[in-house]
DNA sequence: ATATATCGTGCAAAAACGTGCAATGTCAAG
DNA sequence: CTTGACATTGCACGTTTTTGCACGATATAT
C-alpha cells in the first residue's frame, strides 16, 4: 500500500467516522502503530486534521464545534440582531420571536428608547428586563423547550388580543418555493398568527437558513414584508428576495424608507 | 474512545441536557467515575463549564445568570427552597410564584421527577428549561419587572383555565393581623387568583418577611394551607402559625402528612 | 448527628508517544 | 550491474499521558 494512498484512506475514514483510532487502523491495515502515527503527525502538520492522544479528530470539530462555531454563529447573528434593532423606531409596538438571533436583537436595542415589546419567549422577556423604558407583554402557553417559546391554544388566544407594528420573526428555512418554514408544527402556527397580528413582518435569516426548507411551513415568502440578512449574502439571493416583494435590510446603516 | 472525543461528548451532552451527572455518564460510557471527574475538572479549568458536586453545569448562557444568582442567594432562601422542593410529589401539578426564593425551589427540584409546573414568571420558566421531565406552562401578561412576573387582566384570564394541586406563593409580609401581603397591587391580585386555582397554598417565607406587613393584602393568613420557614425561626412564631391553622414545614426532612 | 456520596490526591500499571536506528526497497548515476 | 542517496517501515527504548484504585477529606442526605 502506497503512503499517499494510505493517507487518503485515513482522511476518508475521518470524514466518515468523525474520528480515527490509531491502533485500530494499524491492525486493520496490517501495519505497525508507528506508521499510522507518523502519517497522522504529517497530516496534522499539513493542517488536514487535529492530532489527539490515541488517534485524530476533524480539525474544526470537537474543540472547534464548541468554541469556533459558537463564536462564528453568534458573529453573524449579532450582525443581524444589530441591523434589526436599528429598524425599531421609538414608540413602536413590536413582537419579538424566540431564538438566538432574536436574542441578539434585544441586546442591541437602544437602552433608553421607549417601546412596547410583545413576546412569547421567556428567554426574550428575561433579556428585556434591564431595558426599563420598554413595556414588556408576555404571551403565555405551553413551553416548547427547543426554541424556548410558548405555543399552543393559550398562546393563540392571547395573541388575539394584541396588535403590533412589526413582528421580527425567526425561522429555520427561507426558500422561494417552500416559503418560510420551521421545525415544529405548533411553532409554525404561532408564528403565522403573530404575523397576522402585525402590520408588517420582518424575517431574521442568517446564511445557514437560506435556500433551506424545514418540515413545517409558516407562510409563503410573499406574506413577509422584509428580510434582514448578513452582509455577505449572495447578491443573487438578495435579488430573488426583492423579486418576491420583500424589502431587504443589510448592515447597521439600513434605514427604513417606509411610510 | 479517545480522550478528546470524550470531552467533546461531555460538552455536547451539557449543551443538550443543560447538566451532566458524572456517575451516570461514567456508567454509560463504561469508564470509571474518576476519569469523568478528571475530564470535568479540566474542562472547568479551561472555562468550558462550571463544576458542581455530582457533575457539571453550563458556564455562561442564561443558565450562568441563574447559577451566579444562586451563589449570591442567601443561605436562608436556599434552605427554604430546598424544603419546598421536597414537598413536590411526583406527578403533581404545581404553580410556582416568581421571586428569588421560588427560584431556589426550582433549583432544588429532583432532576428526573415528572411534574407539570405552571408559572407567571419568565425567570422561573427559563430556570425550568433544563428539567426535561417537567412540563412547563406559562401564564402571560404584562411584565412587572421588580418581581419578574406577569400581571394584569391577561394573567387572570389565563389563570382561569388552569387548576393545580399546590401553589408555592412568595410574599413580602406575613403577619397574623395583616395577613399575607406584597408590594404591588396587581401582583397581590394575581397571587390571590392563583391561590384560588390551587387545592392548597404553601407560603415561602424567609425570616425578614415575618411579622411584617406590606401595602397590599393578598389574603388572610388562614386562607393558606401551610408555610415553609427557616430552621432558626422562633418557636413562638411557629406556634402562632399552627394556631392559625397552617401546617409548618421546616428543614429538608419535612414530610407531607397530608392525604 | 450519622450515614452515604462525592471529591481531590497520590500512586502504579497500561497505553500511547517521540526518537533513534537498522533493515528493506527504490531509483538514478556511474 | 553496481553503488550510493533517499524514502519507508518496523523495532527498541525512554518519556509522557491516561486510567483505575486506594485513601482521607468534604459535602449532602437522612
Amino acid at each position: 500500500m502506497l503512503t499517499q494512498e494510505r493517507k487518503a484512506h485515513l482522511l476518508a475514514l475521518l470524514k466518515r467516522n468523525g474520528k480515527i483510532e490509531a491502533k485500530a487502523v494499524a491492525r486493520e491495515l496490517g501495519l505497525s502503530d508507528d506508521t499510522i502515527r507518523r502519517d497522522l503527525r504529517e497530516l496534522a502538520a499539513a493542517g488536514k486534521l487535529q492530532r489527539v492522544h490515541g488517534g485524530a479528530l476533524p480539525k474544526s470539530l470537537a474543540e472547534g464545534d464548541i468554541t469556533a462555531r459558537e463564536n462564528i454563529a453568534s458573529a453573524s447573528k449579532q450582525e443581524i440582531g444589530k441591523t434589526a434593532a436599528g429598524l425599531v423606531s421609538p414608540g413602536q409596538v413590536v413582537i419579538i420571536d424566540g431564538g438566538t438571533t432574536a436574542l441578539q436583537l434585544v441586546k442591541h436595542l437602544p437602552p433608553d428608547q421607549e417601546n412596547t415589546v410583545i413576546t412569547h419567549s421567556p428567554t426574550i422577556a428575561v433579556a428585556l428586563a434591564p431595558f426599563t423604558s420598554i413595556n414588556v407583554i408576555m404571551l403565555g402557553g405551553t413551553l416548547f423547550r427547543h426554541s424556548m417559546v410558548n405555543v399552543g391554544a393559550a398562546t393563540v388566544e392571547a395573541a388575539s388580543h394584541i396588535r403590533a407594528d412589526t413582528f421580527f420573526m425567526g425561522v429555520t428555512g427561507v426558500d422561494v418555493k417552500a416559503g418560510l418554514s420551521t421545525g415544529d408544527l405548533e411553532e409554525a402556527h404561532v408564528k403565522k398568527i403573530l404575523s397576522q397580528r402585525s402590520a408588517e413582518t420582518l424575517v431574521l435569516a442568517s446564511s445557514e437558513k437560506l435556500e433551506v426548507a424545514s418540515p413545517y411551513v409558516v407562510m409563503p415568502l410573499e406574506s413577509a414584508s422584509g428580510i434582514v440578512l448578513e452582509s455577505n449574502t449572495q447578491a443573487s439571493f438578495q435579488k430573488t428576495m426583492k423579486e418576491s416583494g420583500l424589502e431587504v435590510f443589510i448592515g447597521s446603516r439600513a434605514k427604513r424608507k417606509r411610510k
